[in-house]
DNA sequence: CTTCAAATCCAACAAAAGTCACAGTAACCC
DNA sequence: GGGTTACTGTGACTTTTGTTGGATTTGAAG
């Protein structure tokens, strides 16, 4: 049984509102490729993954990917949309056999009304998302994408939370979508890390090599590999 | 007398707990050009605008600026940090003489404690946020910059809530710190946009001549003008 | 071991954005 | 009105990122 005290939304959380909380949720599960929502549709409620790794993305119209987060157990979602009611914000799909556990908005507004622990960490973990987006905003308008690649590869802060996978596991395709850019571009960026002497091919796997370098990287604008 | 219930904060709270919160307050005045609070330093607490303007932006070690917002009477500012206590996430200035009203975080979270309602507002104000900040990293990740400025001018949903001036009396330089980009890219696109008939220059002034058009490209990523 | 699909590498090119330098123009203050 | 300052216009150039297409490697399945 999944123990919900490991979610920080439900951390410190007394036993009978908890219970009532588990009596609320459905669980549901998604083959390998399903959508689990889409962005713009009808809030879908708070998910928590149980089993499987989801991946939230959002989608522009000439079909570039960007991925917000690849999530394991027991990572939640859509935590903004379950609260406010509006659309979601983005879309999630099972990328393995994925099992969630689903909260509805009814619900939890229901649960937050009565308890009063449960709504100060929802508080606190808005601020905390709030915190990581404006992040990853800067990223994107101040670091170029060998920085944001070196960032990536230190597991820093931001991308540490969300993003569940060493990079060293995700095909160049993939950390093209986590960083906004293409797969060509990861490639060149990847192989200047490597001739600057700041990442190692071992094997097939790629380990850091010099993670003061890296961090110096991640931290100026220019390429200058 | 500031008329507290227009804060979305602060919508629907009872009396006597919004007299609490003014007790709370304190009046604070800036000079023009003068720094209210910097990033990373020790929370500042929570801020409401009554008087003059505001920028909220973030900078990067080579002196570029990212203005987040500029925000008039009566906005609120660093929510997040006042809430979780922890660092300012960005820098706030008065650009022209201002009086702002502040709470500490200590008193911000004692009132929080005692009033479910202004809680409450707290999730949803910062599920708000949430969302504005996502938009924008989409923005940056896949707008070109004739899109962001074309956006821009259409006031669309998040730049309207932040950016309190219409883009007309903003000079170039400015919306060049908006967009996350330099003065002379807005001078270009912006001509882009008056010779595509999408703007109009009025004497001086910019308007808008074929919205339509503008909403269009503010939904493509491609420049193509 | 072979085969096939997926992942990668690479080079050449196109497009967008950033930089630099300097000229023009408006606005503002004595 | 003259001079100063801030803002705007613009061309030439560089850098970075995106695109295309084909060659090569890898890993899993038969």
């Amino acid at each position: 049984m999944t123990d919900w005290h490991k979610i920080p939304y439900f951390a410190n959380i007394n036993a009978s509102a908890l219970s009532q909380l588990q009596s609320h949720a459905h669980c549901r599960q998604f083959q390998a490729g399903a959508t689990i929502f889409a962005e713009g549709d009808k809030c879908a409620g708070f998910f928590i993954v149980v089993e499987g790794l989801v991946r939230i993305f959002r989608m522009n119209g000439e079909g570039r990917l960007h991925t917000l987060s690849l999530l394991r157990p027991l990572a939640s979602f859509n935590e903004v949309a379950a609260v406010d009611g509006h659309s979601n914000p983005f879309n999630a799909v099972a990328v393995t056999q994925t099992a969630v556990w689903v909260i509805s908005h009814a619900h939890l507004i229901s649960l937050l009304a009565s308890d009063r622990a449960l709504l100060q960490n929802y508080v606190q973990q808005l601020a905390h998302q709030n915190r990581d987006y404006l992040e990853r905003l800067e990223d994107m308008t101040f670091r170029s994408i060998p920085a944001r690649l070196a960032k990536l590869f230190l597991h820093e802060t931001t991308y540490a939370e969300h993003i569940t996978e060493p990079p060293t596991k995700l095909t160049q395709e993939e950390i093209a979508a986590i960083l906004g850019t293409t797969r060509e571009v990861v490639g060149r960026a990847l192989r200047g890390l490597l001739n600057a002497g700041l990442l190692r091919k071992k094997g097939r796997e790629i380990v850091i090599a010099d993670r003061d370098g890296l961090q110096h990287l991640a931290e100026t604008h220019f390429s200058q590999i």
